[in-house]
DNA sequence: CTATAATATGACTACTCAATCACATGACTG
DNA sequence: CAGTCATGTGATTGAGTAGTCATATTATAG
C-alpha cells in the first residue's frame, strides 16, 4: 500500500522512519497521534512522508501489517510451535511466546494491543482483528476434537474468554511482577523474573483448564 | 469540584448540559472529546462552561464520579444486593445488574468501560478504577473464607480475571446477541433477549466457578 | 432607582493538526 | 549539454483545539 518511492528509500532512512511511526502510534491512540510529530522526529520533509503514504490511516494500516507479518514470524519461528499437543499446554506456550515477542517488539507490541483492545479506529483494523480470532477458534474446535475442552461449552465463549485474557494480560503482568510499563520497554526481558511470569501463565491457564475442561456434574 | 455557580444553574440546564458532555466522552476518548463541541451543542457560551469547570479534566472527573455514584446507588437499589450468598451466584448477579445499568445508562456506563478498559488519561482515573478493583478484592477475600473458591489460587490473578471479563463482557454480548452498540443504546434492554444474555453469563460464570473452585487433582 | 455582585457571552489568543502544492534538487538518458 | 523523471522540501491552507477576557446582561439588595 505504501508507494514504489517507500521502498526505494535507503533502508537506514526507511527504518528510522518506520520506528519512529511505530512509536507514536505506539504511546498515542490514533487520533492522538500525529503525523507532524514524527515529521519532526525524523527530519523528514511532511510532503515526503505524503509521497510515502496516501494518508495517516494508511501509514497506520501498513504499521499494523507490518506487526502481523513480524508475529506470524516469530511465532513460526519456534520450532516447538509445530509439534502437536494439548491445547491446555499450547495455550501457555501461547501466553509465554507472546510475552517474549512483547519484550522483542516492545513498541510494535503496544501499538498492537492498543489496536485491537481498544476501540478500533476503522473497520479495517476490525477485520484483522477478527482474522486472528478466527484462529483461536480453529484452535478451540481442534481442542474440543480432541477433548480436551468440553464439548457442552459455548465455543464462541471459549475463544472470547482466551482472546480477552491474552489482551489484557500485559496491564496485569508488570502490576504483578512489580515493574513499570517503562522498564519492560527499556530493560526487555532482563528486567523481569521470567520464571514468575511463566508461573502467573500456568496459574492462569490452570484455571482455564478446569474451567473449560470436562467436569463432572 | 466545580463551582457554585455551577449548581446554581437551572436544574434543566445543568441536565442538557451533563447529558451532552457525557455523550462525547462516551464517543471519544478523552483526547478527542471535544469542549468546543459540547459548548456548540449545548448552546452555553464557552465561557460559561469555563465558569463551571476550571478546564476538561475537572469536567470529565466530575462525569466519571456520577458515573460511580449513579452506579453504587443503581447496585444498592436492589434489595438481593443485601442478602448474602455463595460468591459465583452473586457473580452472576453482578453480570446481570451490570448489564442492566448499562442499558438504563449507556453513554454514561460507555464513558466508564472507555475510562477504565482503555488506556486511562491520568493518574485520578487510575484510582478511582483501582478503588472498584479493592472491592473485588474483598469479594475474594471473603469466597476463599467461605471456601467457594480454591485457596491455593493467588488472589490477585482472581481479582483480575474477574475484573477483566466484567469489562470486556460488553464487546463479546452484542456480538452473541446479534446487536449492534448503536440498537442497544437506542432500543436499551428491549433489542435482545433478557434470558439469552442470562444465559451467557450463567455459562461464563460457570467456567469461572469450575475454574477458580477447589477440584481434585 | 441605584449600586454591587453574580453570571453570561463569544470573539480572540495561541496553538496543533492532516494534507497540499509550487518549487527545488538530484539522477539518469539521449 | 539538454531534457526528463523521480524525489525532496517546507511554507501554506483551512480547520480544529483548550482556554481567556473584556464586555454585556441579569439579579439582588439598600
Amino acid at each position: 500500500m505504501p508507494s514504489k518511492t517507500f521502498f526505494n528509500l535507503p533502508a537506514n532512512k526507511r527504518d528510522r522512519l518506520i520506528e519512529i511511526a511505530i512509536e507514536e502510534f505506539a504511546n498515542k491512540d490514533y487520533n492522538s497521534a500525529s503525523i507532524s510529530q514524527i515529521v519532526r522526529k525524523t527530519g523528514i520533509a511532511q510532503g515526503s512522508l505524503y509521497q510515502y503514504f496516501a494518508n495517516k490511516k494508511e501509514l497506520y494500516l501498513y504499521l499494523l501489517n507490518l506487526l502481523m507479518e513480524t508475529k506470524v514470524a516469530f511465532l513460526q519461528s519456534d520450532r516447538e510451535s509445530q509439534t502437536p499437543r494439548d491445547f491446555f499446554t499450547y495455550l501457555t506456550w501461547i501466553f509465554e511466546r507472546n510475552l517474549e515477542f512483547d519484550c522483542a517488539y516492545p513498541a510494535l507490541s503496544k501499538l498492537g494491543y492498543r489496536a485491537f483492545y481498544s476501540e478500533p479506529p476503522f473497520l479495517e483494523v476490525e477485520q484483522i482483528k477478527q482474522a486472528s480470532q478466527q484462529f483461536m477458534h480453529q484452535l478451540v474446535t481442534m481442542a474440543i476434537e480432541q477433548g480436551d475442552i468440553n464439548s457442552k461449552i459455548d465455543r464462541d465463549l471459549a475463544v472470547f474468554l482466551i482472546d480477552t485474557l491474552i489482551g489484557a494480560i500485559p496491564h496485569y503482568l508488570p502490576q504483578k511482577l512489580g515493574i513499570s510499563q517503562e522498564q519492560l520497554v527499556i530493560e526487555g526481558a532482563n528486567s523481569f523474573d521470567t520464571l514468575s511470569a511463566k508461573s502467573v501463565f500456568q496459574d492462569l491457564v490452570e484455571v482455564l483448564k478446569y474451567g473449560l475442561a470436562k467436569h463432572q456434574k
